[in-house]
DNA sequence: ATGTGACTTCTAGTCCGTC
DNA sequence: TGACGGACTAGAAGTCACA
């Protein structure tokens, strides 16, 4: 598992948990719409700049995004 | 308190605690050496790629390098 | 062992669209 | 509402020499 692809996947998790589009959160977070679209689809390694302004238009820690889901735990590496 | 500098803080901190040079952990984390340097300056705004090389390098997890030292609250947002 | 300037290459990130 | 492409610019990634 790779960080891009835990990042997209916690950013869909939290993005759809609150209830956002990704038009809404690209507004929020002032970031092109079309570029979270990529990072959901792990086309790009976001820089934690990004990761930031991203983590707090959905009003949690940029650290909650690239926090593994666990469930089968891997914390291990 | 941004992102950037959190970041930096926490790279210093544990790759101190963990006893390494920049240099070790630069071979460690196959990144260059002036480049974590830098980064510990807040020169850039590093990719989550390069974090995790870098806490992996640490033995940690990503998300543990962009978390507030605490000490009065977190959430500053 | 680390900081820093200069430099080049590559990718992140924006903006325009269409399906 | 979101996937996806093209074209572009800003800035990260990577290397070197020297203090």
């Amino acid at each position: 598992m790779e960080i891009q692809e835990i990042f997209a996947a916690n950013l869909r998790r939290h993005r759809q948990a609150a209830g956002l589009s990704q038009e809404e959160l690209a507004y929020r977070a002032d970031i092109d719409r079309t570029y979270i679209s990529a990072l959901e689809r792990c086309v790009y390694s976001a820089s934690i700049d990004v990761v930031d302004r991203l983590a707090k238009g959905l009003g949690i820690n940029a650290a909650d995004l690239l926090l593994l889901p666990k469930s089968s735990d891997g914390q291990g590496n």
